[in-house]
DNA sequence: CCTCTGCTCAGAGGA
């Protein structure tokens, strides 16, 4: 029997050593794995030539991979060896980009400055963009000019930014786009040649992934609009190339040898050199250059790829030695030299400058490491793309499967519609996302990115190329965590020292007296926007439930306005920063741009949101002239805000978001001010991870307290509802803002009769035990309760639109829902922000509370507060009164 | 053991 993959948990690495076989002398080492994630018998395998160089960046805890090994039982153990058609991977699970194996190759030191600094605005790079944009055009028959005007138009913002015009552009563009079609006209290609543009490759045996620009009957075209004389392509365009054969080997293969399935052949496309004046210039200047590809050059590639991983298993840092990085004529080489000088980091190319002080270097580390940990979650979710391959049919909210195609059309830019009806499963796909969609495998099958037009009965998709729409995955992307990286960067290296002197504690925050009277029935709120407006660094504002703190933030934005500041207002989610234009909309402000993707932004703020493509000039000054710049932190961070600079910062929700998270939108002000609650819902991290969940506004709130002012009225909760909360979670500090508001009942509303009610329900805050139980994440006879106690409300009169049902698992919330179709039914998540008259909750726990039920006491704050004049809970009082916190919220409830 | 939003994606090139 032979094995064609083995894999395991090394356990022991021998040193290498060079021996005699009958083909003359090699290196070899022995590694030591236990296969089964580390429980299997410790099993060795031998690396030979050139796979030893890996070994010297194996580490015990690191798991490997081999495919394809020889296999011999020796001393009655089985031994596996690397060498001839066997590969190795050391941890498949971290997915390594294509354009980071290229990077890594020209330089070590230049893949980790790419994931430092990222978001740069740059002609070439833009330019360079639009060419593809235009190759991928040409090659699906497209007209040369139309397509011209039509991706110049496309990338207006970005060209308007950098101070270019279209014409020019485009005449640009044009060379180099000419030098493509001349050889796409040339004899050797003929209508057999099959094309394929923008192929995206994601490889579980290797853990890489890509995005080729073009095959061609099989066989990777890259597209450069650099130059290139010399008749061979550069090595790292070729390495490219190579990375993508590989990958697309491995799909020809099946089971089998990916190097051996492999193409032969690479073609690199240089269309500068068709540009380029032939009297000056000498050297080969035909633009495509084939190379050809063998086992030792795919080899390397996977040798080059084991070395980042090996590197990123414990977040370490490369110094330019790991490869033969050549510094004399490196353009990244100041860059480089200033980054390790501050960073106290050692660089083949040497450093200048001071370091930075040791409390900064070490918070640079921590969080780091922290955004490294988030990345590799990240790439578990990749392996749920070929975890449940056709006919697993895992039930999973990340696919829609088994969808039977309809029809497809083609779109006017070239592109596709592909349409299919689906099977009515729910996931977490929405409109507006960027899927991968496919023949039924993502993987292994024809798939394409796509992004989702309509999701209804009929699911409807735009893409590329044209395919039968069987299936749809979510696409996981690092985007996040590659803007979390930059933002860290930019705030610890290019932020002045004082402004990091109140980040790291070295300095109070310093505050101008403001005697103006902005808001005058609420004290809290009027010395909020105060202190906003005379922060010379930064302000906090604590907005508990219900306390009027978006209305105090489009009041705050108003002022800083008046006084000729440049505001950036941002949020976390999309949802939040159209909230807050909502409000400045109310106050009769409307001097607004909003940056974002059509699909985030609400539809009634459409009007405000900036155009990306169109004419240059236009498109940039509406940036540049806007007094209010509107975006989510994760726009912040990209490349288009990173041109902009702001006098304030003005960011909501900022208890849910982590600190790099937040550093994306302060760094681009010269001060800040942070709005949220602390005590509410915490940012979200995929990873299990204490430094990425607490938020910079709860740390700059503690060391801080002077610097913050807590909106204590509330506007929202009759007295008793508010009570609990305000006592366990706001020191007893939040209080009703009016009598009013204290004393509301739900017959103050239009034909409610609290008589009809049954008398378990007639107070304002209730609870009922259904004596039901848990069943997985349902509770059955819990959702009849919650059913009866709702159906109770609307008999009393309550229009089903005030009423609103909370539940702690997604498949109690569908359990209720079938239930209840016309009331909201959500998580506690969703229901953030808003609020209704009568308010539900479904515990769903019985017994013990051995699992979290609302994963930490935030959470069940948020819930709780939801409800404006009634409260219900709904659960196994027993198994509540286990915990201090829900125990004493039930005797609460219980009055 | 659950909750879950962002974002065009990954790659654009200089010498």
């Amino acid at each position: 029997m032979s094995a064609d993959r083995v894999r395991g948990v090394v356990v022991d690495i021998e040193e290498p050593k060079t021996v005699n076989t009958q083909y003359g002398e090699s290196d070899l080492c022995e590694v030591t794995i236990r296969p089964d994630r580390g429980a299997g018998e410790p099993t060795t395998v031998t690396l030979w030539g050139k796979w030893t160089e890996n070994a010297e960046v194996i580490e015990t805890g690191m798991e490997i991979a081999v495919y394809n090994p020889d296999e011999r039982e020796y001393q009655g153990e089985q031994q596996y060896s690397v060498g001839g058609d066997a590969t190795l991977v050391v941890q498949p699970d971290f997915l390594v980009d294509v354009t980071d194996i290229r990077a890594w190759v020209q330089c070590p030191r230049m893949y980790y400055l790419r994931k430092l600094d990222g978001a740069e605005h740059a002609y070439p790079l833009v330019k360079g963009t639009v060419v593809h944009e235009v190759f991928g055009d040409l090659l699906r028959g497209r007209d040369l000019d139309t397509a011209i005007e039509e991706q110049v138009d496309a990338a207006g913002l970005d060209i308007g930014l950098l101070g270019r015009e279209a014409d020019e552009v485009a005449g640009d563009v044009r060379d180099h786009a000419s030098a493509i079609q001349g050889w796409l006209q040339q004899g050797t290609l003929t209508e057999t040649d099959q094309w394929r543009s923008e192929m995206t490759l994601i490889s579980e045996r290797f853990g890489m992934k890509g995005r080729a620009d073009a095959v061609r009957r099989g066989m990777p075209v890259e597209l450069k609009t650099g130059k290139n004389t010399k008749r061979e392509p550069r090595f790292q365009d070729k390495i490219q190339a190579t990375a993508y054969a590989l990958m697309l080997g491995e799909r020809a293969a099946g089971a089998g040898s990916a190097v051996d399935a492999a193409p032969d052949t690479g073609t690199l496309l240089y269309t500068k050199n068709a540009a380029v004046d032939r009297n000056e210039e000498s050297g080969d200047l035909s633009p495509a250059k084939e190379f050809s590809i063998g086992s030792g050059l795919l080899n390397y590639v996977v040798r080059t790829r084991n070395a980042i991983a090996a590197m990123e298993y414990d977040s370490g840092v490369p110094t330019g030695y790991e490869a033969n990085a050549k510094c004399e004529y490196c353009f990244e080489q100041d860059t480089c030299m200033a980054v390790s000088g501050r960073l106290d980091q050692e660089s083949k190319a040497g450093t200048v400058g001071r370091a930075v002080p040791d409390e900064e270097l070490d918070y640079f580390e921590r969080f780091y490491t922290a955004v490294e940990a988030e990345r590799r979650s990240v790439h578990r979710e990749y392996a749920k793309l070929w975890e449940q391959t056709p006919g697993e049919r895992a039930d999973n909210d990340r696919a829609l499967i088994d969808l039977e195609p309809t029809g497809r059309t083609e779109l006017d830019g070239g592109r596709w519609e592909l349409r299919a009806t689906g099977t009515g499963a729910v996931s977490k796909i929405r409109e507006g996302n960027l899927v991968l969609a496919s023949d039924g495998d993502p993987v292994t099958g024809n798939a394409e990115l796509a992004r989702v037009e309509r999701l209804g009965e009929e699911i409807v998709v735009t893409a590329d190329e044209p395919l039968d729409l069987r299936r749809l995955d979510v696409y996981p992307s690092e985007l996040t965590t590659d803007r979390l990286q930059n933002a860290l960067h930019d705030a610890v290296l290019l932020q002045s020292p004082e402004q990091k002197d109140v980040l790291f504690g070295r300095r109070e925050p310093a505050f101008d007296a403001v005697e103006e009277t902005f808001i005058d029935n609420n004290d809290a709120q009027n010395e909020a926007v105060q202190l906003a407006v005379g922060a010379e660094d930064f302000a906090l504002v604590h907005g508990p439930p219900g306390t009027g703190k978006t209305y105090t933030l489009a009041r705050m934005v108003r002022a800083l306005v008046d006084r000729g500041d440049r505001v950036l207002l941002s949020a976390f989610t999309n949802r939040a920063v159209d909230n807050l234009l909502e409000a400045l909309e109310d106050q009769g402000y409307t001097d607004i741009v909003r940056v974002g993707t059509e699909s985030g932004v609400r539809e009634d703020m459409q009007k405000y949101r900036l155009e990306t493509s169109g004419d240059p000039g236009e498109c940039a000054s509406r940036l540049q002239n806007a007094q209010v710049v509107a975006a989510t932190t994760a726009t912040c961070g990209g490349s288009t805000l990173q041109t902009q600079e702001f006098d304030v910062a003005v960011v909501d929700e900022a208890g849910q978001l982590t600190e790099p998270g937040t550093l994306a939108a302060t760094t681009l002000a010269d001060r800040f001010v942070l709005v949220g609650d602390h005590q509410q819902l915490p940012p979200v991290v995929q990873s299990e991870n204490e430094t990425l969940s607490t938020s910079l506004f709860e740390r700059l709130i503690d060391d801080n307290p002077d610097a913050g002012v807590m909106l204590d009225r509330q506007y929202r909760m009759a007295q008793h509802i508010q009570a609990f909360a305000s006592r366990e979670f706001y020191d007893g500090g939040l209080r009703p803002a009016t009598g009013e508001v204290a004393a509301q009942r739900l017959d103050d509303l239009d034909g409610v009769s609290l008589d009809a009610l049954p008398a378990n329900l007639r107070e304002r805050v209730s609870f009922v035990d259904p004596d039901g139980s848990q069943v997985g994440n349902t509770n059955p006879a819990e959702a009849d309760r919650i059913a009866e106690i709702v159906a109770s409300y609307r008999a009393a009169g309550v229009p089903a639109d005030d009423i609103g049902v909370i539940a702690p698992y997604r498949a109690q919330v569908a359990e209720i829902s079938k239930r209840l179709p016309d009331v909201t039914v959500d998580t506690v998540d969703r229901f953030q922000g808003s609020s209704k008259e009568v308010i539900v909750i479904s515990f769903v726990a019985t017994g013990t509370l051995d699992s979290p039920i609302f994963e930490d006491y935030r959470r069940i704050n948020v819930a709780l507060t939801r409800a404006k004049k009634a409260l219900v809970l709904v659960g196994d009082g027993d198994a509540l009164a286990t915990d201090e916190v829900y125990g004493r919220m039930v005797e609460w409830a219980r009055g």
